[in-house]
DNA sequence: TTGTAAGCGTTATCAC
DNA sequence: GTGATAACGCTTACAA
């Protein structure tokens, strides 16, 4: 590989000639750009972006942490902040964190020690706390799908209490009364609050939240599965249910189905996320539309615009989830 | 951000011993690793990836380049190569081509450019010379779901042509002659082979190949949909389909239905890849069973193997697709 | 406008 | 064992 050296010695100029014309900004007569660039073709010189981020303590990369690379939701995600990013000339460094808050914070450091020029964090395991004491460090930090108090203008977020109100709400208002829940594990900041949006609504009708309809899972089909098993297993009857994600909603279905329930006479139920294979599933989920492919967008542009003060005009921080009907849903039988 | 130099005044030792301990190789005295081991923890000490990249020329990351950074396929195949060289202790760094010639460049750039140990291809736009001549470079390339015969050593990668004949076969086996075939772009290397499989089955079967049957669309859902109302339009019956990939499938049969064809009674549709979503269509999809996450798995232990020699038993560079038999196809109706 | 030279935070090659 | 010190390839004051 060529370095700038080289290029300087062929072009006959000095290093430092050689680095402006790379970088544009510094002035350079005509003649010897074109004597750089000449050369720079010549020899098919590439910049090492090791050695300028090093130099420059600037990557010209942003790191972007989710907790998997595959499924839907995360895919998502990652295609809107690199789309944006891509379109402005930054690359993306991603790596993962698992949900597990040690494998989150070596993430965090695999990126830092990369010398991103920001990074864009997508975490479940590790503190508020973590956070705040992160955003203190030299690399700039952003935050995707989580509301962090004291971090608030680096977070885009979605208001996931309104989903999961949404959600019960629209059963409620289709004359369920016997609704139950099956969220996802409460330790995650998500999960917590699309069910406290399930008491508020519950709360709204005045029906009193019924702990036997509730069961809290791990956001994956199985655990829908697991988690109907246990509410039919009960002697409470139920004509709705809320899922804490659309993967659970699946599951559940299909184990409703499975024991001899018919979809959706015997049983509403209704998913969160709207992840693409909602309109797939049988019958098509009526579901709450979470909008993480924009997200990951708008955690781009604000980036943008906090760390190379580009002009983005609209920031919208916090996201409002909708409900999207489908099939999977209907009137109260009686 | 504390440096290696501060560590060494700490602890009252030289660089050296510092970077000693750190890289654990040389001799150290159990007395000074414990101050030098002190000193870095008072600090918070983290090296910094970048200047060591610079000064060892390794990364102990390696580059990740595939077409998108969402959908089923993509998902599956960067968490089979991140799993796999997560657990061995290395970073992926992963960036995105589009299928489109420049970014797919562009991003092997990037790639090399941050001084990657080796770097994972899911290329689709550049030729193989291309991919022959960077293999001369000093970053070594290796290279998923494709097979350059010059590169051979190089490639993990899948039969497509068996794929797409095992497909066609099937159809053929439950009696159907006149089949059609909605293919994926036929530049994209796979999508080709898949092709080649079907026409080697239907002259198997003493078939000829019929233009009017055929239709080469995006691999996308809408793909699929167009490529249907092709096929419908032509004067030429058909009770059997193939489809390119599982996104296509999709989307015929979701448009045939519209148009009043009940599956798989009147059209019986094999897909390829088995996506997670291959289950939630409706009839259940049979399909051809594409291992990607395999596959990344295997390219990653190929890196481990050839880059930082370690002991992978089972290195499999061709992977055999089979069938997956559920509910859209059915023996021909009479 | 162009050149000189001092870093950036490590690793690695020598001596001691 | 340990310590100087020269790279690594580039950026960026500061001079000229």
């Amino acid at each position: 590989m060529a370095t700038i050296y080289q290029v300087s010695e062929l072009a006959k100029v000095s290093l430092a000639t050689v680095s402006r014309v790379m970088n544009g900004n510094a002035k350079v007569s005509d003649k010897t750009r074109e004597k750089v660039l000449l050369a720079m073709k010549e020899l098919g010189y590439r910049p090492n972006s090791i050695a300028q981020s090093l130099a420059s303590s600037r990557g010209n990369s942003i790191g972007l942490l989710v907790s998997e690379l595959h499924g839907a939701f995360f895919g998502e995600m990652m295609a809107g902040v690199e789309s944006e990013l891509r379109s402005a000339g930054k690359h993306i460094i991603v790596t993962t964190g698992h949900s597990i808050e040690e494998k989150e914070k070596e993430g965090i450091e695999f990126l830092i020690s990369r010398n991103c020029d920001a990074i864009i964090l997508h975490v479940e395991a590790v503190s508020d706390e973590y956070l705040e004491e992160l955003s203190k460090g030299k690399t700039p930090i952003f935050i995707i799908s989580r509301y962090v108090e004291n971090l608030a203008e680096q977070c885009i977020s979605l208001d996931n209490e309104l989903g999961g109100y949404l959600a019960t709400k629209s059963l409620l208002d289709l004359g369920h009364t016997d609704i139950a829940c099956i969220a996802g594990p409460q330790y995650k900041f998500d999960a917590k609050a699309r069910f406290d949006g399930y008491k508020r609504a519950l709360a709204e009708y005045n029906i009193t939240f019924n702990e036997e309809l509730f069961y809290s899972a791990d956001f994956k089909e199985t655990g829908g599965s697991e988690g109907i098993a246990h509410l039919m297993a009960q002697q409470q009857k139920f004509t709705g249910l809320v899922c804490g994600n659309d993967e659970m909603a699946s599951g559940a279905m299909n184990f409703a189905r499975e024991r001899g329930l018919s979809l959706p006479e015997d049983l509403s139920v209704v998913g969160f996320d709207d992840v693409i294979f909602a309109r797939y599933i049988h019958p098509k989920l009526t579901t709450i539309l979470n909008p993480v492919n924009e997200m990951g967008r708008m955690a781009a542009k604000l980036v943008l615009k906090q760390i190379y003060q580009t002009k983005e005009q609209t920031i919208q921080q916090v996201f409002k989830p909708s409900l999207i009907v489908r099939e999977s849903t209907q009137l109260i039988n009686r």
